[in-house]
DNA sequence: TTAATGCTTCGGTGAGGGCCGAACTGTGTG
DNA sequence: CACACAGTTCGGCCCTCACCGAAGCATTAA
């Protein structure tokens, strides 16, 4: 029964509570420094160096060298499915971090998921567009229609064209335990929340601050 | 940053070979007594007993004890997404386990999932349930319409009434790396399949074996 | 060049945890 | 009852790995 891939080595690295931390303030999105990973993860910069050096290795995370920085984000879109997932079993066993801060409503709310919108915004956005038949799940998989193509261009939203990466992925949402919108479009839909000024980040955390003004509009682009 | 549920003690439990190998082999969906499990991890039952100690009280499995035997089983379906979507970076990463073996192409054919059928079969059955509009994504997640509970009546599915388990459920799917159907209904269906002895089980793996004339049927039913 | 900064590599230490032999509990069987 | 069998608990061994101090590169600044 030794059957399909591996997934203990993968799952070791994530099991490291040091590169947890890790992985999950990656999970904001932002390329992050060995340095700043490093007070993330509470740990040495040396420690925090052989920590990347596996998650690179494992494929988690992907480096990029400037000058005498080392930037870190995740690897693709499949990590941050496998932490969201994590995420969904862990918060059922109750196995909060520390004590669910004042800052947990918001973050179900509207977070970053790496690059996409998640929480229940994100979640609301991927229904929406689902019923306004704008994205149909078909054989070759979660699909654009040619309404959902004519919504977007309507809406001025440029889609980041580089990348093998698929156009639309479903993502599994740990505080809503349902999918919502990943893949090139989910990023190119949270890019244009921002440059419209409908939120923004807030420092530090993968919250995503709507403003009044933004909020309404979001809401009347989409749902 | 330490927001969001401790995902590490959970990753941690999957990161052990050995408990890595269980959890595999309970994705079958089969109980399994401690001693096949010590087996299929290749350890001592003494060992064996210790993993499911701790895999019980992470709240990855469940233990029924019968007379002298003790079954245990995943807990849910959560687990089960986890698992998947593990699988599905290791994959990528080429981190298969020794060799691909020749049962691999099987195995992304038609798979057991837990409780429900996964891999290319399953994916197109999702598909094509969403295609015909038998399913629909909306508010409430994933859910059967009235046309879709009129095809499986047709069809003489009978649903697993009880549990909390929601009634459909999409899940990440390894191979395909795309959606299939879970929740109750995703196992009614898998059991409707081998009832109607269009496919069966192929011992000691997760290979759900489709014969000539059920493959026929099926497609028939529902493709 | 020298100095400062960011990161990596090396080496030694210590704790955690997987492992199994042996003993114990509990449940069926003759 | 004795006996076999499934599983748990205990104790000790050993290996892995996270951790950090110190030294070594590489890049930028002065």
């Amino acid at each position: 029964m030794k059957d399909g891939p591996d997934i203990s080595r993968t799952a070791a690295l994530i099991g490291d509570p040091g590169r947890a931390n890790m992985l999950v303030a990656l999970m904001s999105g932002k390329a992050l420094t060995a340095g700043e990973l490093a007070a993330e993860a509470g740990v040495q910069l040396q420690t925090a160096s052989g920590h990347l050096a596996k998650l690179e290795q494992g494929g988690m995370v992907r480096r990029d060298r400037q000058g005498r920085h080392h930037y870190f984000a995740l690897a693709d879109d499949d990590v941050a499915v496998v932490l969201e997932a994590l995420m969904g079993v862990a918060a059922k066993r109750g196995q909060l971090r520390t004590r669910t801060g004042p800052r947990d409503p918001e973050l179900r709310r509207a977070r970053v998921c790496y690059n996409h919108l998640a929480g229940d915004l994100g979640v609301a956005l991927f229904d929406a567009l689902t019923w306004d038949g704008c994205l149909q799940e078909d054989l070759d998989g979660l699909r654009l229609t040619a309404k959902g193509q004519a919504k977007i261009d309507a809406l001025g939203v440029v889609v980041h064209a580089k990348g093998r990466a698929p156009l639309c992925r479903a993502c599994q949402d740990w505080s809503e335990r349902r999918s919502h919108l990943a893949g090139r479009l989910g990023r190119s839909l949270l890019d244009h929340i921002y440059e419209k000024g409908w939120a923004s980040r807030v420092d530090g955390t993968r919250i995503v601050a709507f403003n009044k003004a933004g909020l309404k509009a979001f809401e009347e682009a989409f749902l």
